[in-house]
RNA sequence: UGCUCGAUAGUAUAAUGGCAGUACAACAGAUUUUGAUUCUGUUAGUCUAGGUUCGAAUCCUGGUCGGGCAGCCA
């Protein structure tokens, strides 16, 4: 894989190390938990590591941070190593944060050795209680001080399943009274009777966060620690434990994590809209994890290319939806066919027009329509209120039939209930000229006659929150669009069999398609729109 | 009100003490039988007050505003 990595302050970091001959053996990791998909989010780290390893002609581990057997499964491995692959990136090792249970346990060990880690009988409740808050300071536990001796016995028994869950941790000796929560004596090991996806029921402690992925970086001698910015507070204590257990000095660099408009990157709230049965899946179009967006059309090169044209910064940001559309409109204009087809058909009488008479007109290179006296254009393309700037069909005005005449429109038909039926109008003879067109000025619409045409059901997505940023207050159970995926029946020119599942088309005047399905039984094509054109709506 | 990171055009991103540039969006024009694409152009920016300097978006100090942190989640 090719990528020209923008520079940004990390690659910065590495060229000055480089220059100083301060690395021995650059290496990069990508560290996700397997508790759910990726999303966009996780490719700007992706292009991170990866990139950098690229970059640098260094190697990059895949880790799986499965220390919490909660959260891991086989499954959500699968779903990683599927996304990382179609991005068309590669590892050079899998690792696993339970590959090291048996360093962690030693090096916890090791902390009580040299009385820097205790076991604490208190109760969840009692030890939030006695952590403080940012304005107040802890206060130290009772059990605190126990001799290395009972520390390393209790440690045991632990271990060995002696205690239940909740009623001991391991914590390491810090300060409770540190401006910094996370280095009021952090909770390094827990009791968890859960069976590991990987290890079965070999443990039921299980070392936390803080002791299992600076440790882990360190074992793999990695030298960028590179994470998100909601870990900067934990700087401190990474290093803390990196210096007092003496192991490789690996460091940890933060950068601002993604936001884009309209749309939410957090596991934990797309989980929840699929519990809530907002969403179908992890793979759901309308969200933006790597597997809802390849559902949804998108190309790697185009969600690449959006990725490293943001960039790494540290600073906060909200990036607009339409800049990454811009990207895959990009990316697969060039290769899209123009296909004709009515979204939302509505019945058009071209009432001069003889109801035998039936004309051939040749459309793009070899391909044709049939002009009848009944035609179907979209309802896009008539209004009955027209707004100063609409230019295509109202009662009174002229526009030109594609490839074919121009016709003014007389009068509608409405259905009992209010809806447009038909569209009357009459043709121009000898309008049927690109010349004819210029001259007047006229506005081309697209039509479609009904026996040579398919029939097809279209997805249509929008976007899933109505609110510019639904992270905020919890929006993003409440500003739920109603009409974030809506569904037709459409009419398709027969050139549409040309095509199987997973290209992408152009139908004119609309949007970007991909082929979903093709049903054998009555050969109806299920198409699901990518994005629209570039265009105002009057 | 603690600790910590940050602030460049509507949005996003460059400029590493030396001409504030680029992309998206918007607007105008050319091309176009897609209100698309392509091409040309226009609008628009260094949070604030001081300081250092021949010279500051960049370094220093104060202020303002915004993000993150108080799971036995990661």
């Amino acid at each position: 894989m090719n990528i020209n990595l923008k520079k940004n302050f990390l690659s910065e970091i590495i060229e000055n190390k480089i220059k100083k001959n301060d690395l021995k053996k650059l290496l990069f990791r990508f560290p996700p938990e397997p508790n759910g998909y990726l999303h966009i989010g996780h490719v700007k780290s992706i292009l991170i590591n990866f990139g950098l390893a690229l970059k640098y002609q260094a190697k990059c581990y895949l880790r799986f941070d499965d220390t919490n057997p909660d959260n891991s499964t086989d499954h959500y491995i699968e779903s990683i190593k599927k996304d990382i692959q179609w991005l068309g990136f590669k590892w050079d090792y899998i690792t696993y944060t339970s590959d090291y249970f048996d360093i962690l346990y030693d090096f916890a060990h090791k902390l009580i050795m040299k009385n820097l880690a205790y076991v604490d009988d208190n109760s969840p409740y009692l030890i939030n209680k006695m952590r403080g808050t940012p304005e107040i300071t802890g206060t130290e536990s009772l059990y605190r001080n126990r001799s290395i001796e009972e520390n390393l016995s209790l440690f045991k028994k632990m271990k060995n399943g002696h205690f239940s869950e909740e009623s001991r941790v391991l914590r390491a000796k810090i300060d409770m009274k540190n401006p910094n929560i996370h280095m009021r004596d952090p909770i390094i090991y827990r009791i968890k009777y859960r069976k590991h996806n990987r290890l079965g029921n070999k443990w039921c402690i299980y070392p936390s966060y803080d002791f299992s992925h600076g440790q882990c970086d360190s074992i793999e001698k990695i030298d960028f620690s590179i994470c998100t910015s909601e870990f900067k507070d934990h700087n401190i204590l990474y290093n803390w434990f990196i210096k007092k257990l003496n192991i490789y000095p690996s460091q940890q660099y933060e950068f601002a994590r993604l936001n884009i408009s309209y749309n939410i990157l957090s596991k934990r709230k797309i989980a929840k809209l699929i519990q809530l049965k907002k969403i179908r899946y992890w793979n759901d179009p309308r969200i933006l994890t790597i597997s809802g967006l390849r559902n949804k059309g998108f190309t790697p090169k185009s969600i690449i290319d959006f990725v490293n044209h943001i960039g790494v910064q540290k600073r906060d940001s909200i990036i607009d939806y339409n800049l990454l559309n811009h990207f895959l409109c990009k990316d697969i204009h060039k290769n899209t066919d123009i296909i004709i087809a009515i979204v939302n058909p509505v019945k058009l009488v071209l009432i001069n027009f003889s109801s035998t008479r039936t004309e051939k007109i040749s459309f793009y290179k070899n391909r044709y329509m049939y002009l009848k006296k009944i035609i179907y254009i979209d309802k896009k393309d008539f209004s009955e209120n027209p707004s100063k700037e609409y230019n295509k069909l109202y009662i009174g005005n002229i526009v030109k039939l594609q490839n074919s005449y121009a016709i003014q429109c007389n009068s509608i038909i409405k259905n009992q209930n209010g809806s447009l039926k038909e569209i009357h109008c009459t043709f121009i003879e000898k309008s049927n000229s690109i010349e004819y067109k210029n001259q007047y000025k006229l506005n081309v619409i697209h039509w479609m006659d009904i026996d040579k045409s398919y029939t097809c059901k279209i997805h249509m997505y929008d976007n899933l929150f109505t609110h510019y940023n639904p992270n905020i207050d919890n929006l993003y159970l409440k500003a739920l669009n109603k009409n974030s995926l809506i569904t037709t029946y459409s009419i398709i020119e027969h050139k549409i069999t040309e095509y199987k599942i997973g290209d992408r088309i152009q139908i004119i005047r609309n949007g970007y398609f991909i082929i979903k399905d093709i049903s054998k039984k009555d050969n109806i094509y299920t198409l699901s729109k990518i994005s629209g054109l570039k265009t105002k709506n009057y």
